[in-house]
DNA sequence: ATTACTGCAAAATATTTGCACGTTG
DNA sequence: CAACGTGCAAATATTTTGCAGTAAT
């Protein structure tokens, strides 16, 4: 978490921008986000841990400093609900199985995956700074339960 | 396009659901737009081409039934102007490779990614609809031009 | 001190929904 | 004719922005 904050920190003097208070909480806030979070999960977290809570706008603002600084990574692309984050510092890097019926969500890793990407993009002369990959599909519940062209 | 029309057709019977004139057009139109669209795009489109227009409404309703019948597919995660798409019906599946400096997109292909993506769909017992694959990076002319250390 | 940050409220976008009327099967 | 589809406008949802006062370096 200090190394994480040290990074942000970095980010910021770079860009000659300053750590705020409010800039630290939403930093911890995301980094011990259990999951995915949408602006408004975070400010609610933000908001019950007692510390103080953060002006929506304040928090969209924060946001994509926190990617930069690769402390968090936009998540499941889906759609509808607006965008989603997660929690990527110093982790695996994972992708997402998506149910189309229930929502749920897997995590996974493949390194052969990983790998693939590296090699397309140099094929396409590409320096690959980072990728979105979902999978959406039917999980076995969903399955057995509306065995067919049942969508939610 | 025939084929591609007739599916939709079945995929809107299946569901009791009727094959009017306007979702025809949009059909149509999104069949044969070249590259990726947005609603308000194809909205566009579909006025200019003096068929007739479609509400912005009656679009966002049509959508999810063309992706059904796989007539087109979502695209282009990384934006935040809203979701776009492209036509997909009896073409070779792509992904594509995105510019962060100069927004140029690639499409490109890969059989060992999509048997990848089937494999990594099996090992979780997920039924697959269909995927997202984005990667993002500086291409070779950007990477030129500015040999800066990151961010845009 | 200087420059940036925050909350606020309003604006700009995107997408969805209820309803009355027109269209399709 | 019954059921669905469409346009419309209003409602939601999401993200951005200008501003005036507050905080960080």
């Amino acid at each position: 978490m200090g190394r994480a904050l040290d990074r942000f920190r970095s980010v910021l003097r770079e860009r000659s921008l300053k750590m705020s208070k409010v800039r630290e909480s939403i930093a911890r806030t995301a980094l011990s986000y259990d999951g995915h979070f949408s602006v408004d999960e975070l400010r609610d977290v933000l908001q019950k841990s007692g510390v103080h809570d953060a002006h929506v706008a304040t928090v969209y603002r924060a946001l994509p400093l926190l990617v930069e600084a690769g402390l968090i990574q936009p998540a499941l692309v889906s759609k509808g609900d607006g965008q989603r984050y997660e929690a990527a510092f110093e982790r695996e890097h994972h992708d997402h199985l998506v149910c189309t019926s229930c929502g749920r969500v897997v995590e996974y890793q493949s390194e052969t995956l990983e790998a693939l990407q590296r090699e397309i993009a140099r094929r396409y002369d590409f320096e690959l700074d980072n990728h979105v990959h979902e999978l959406r599909g039917r999980c076995k519940d969903c399955r057995r339960a509306g065995s067919r062209s049942g969508h939610a």
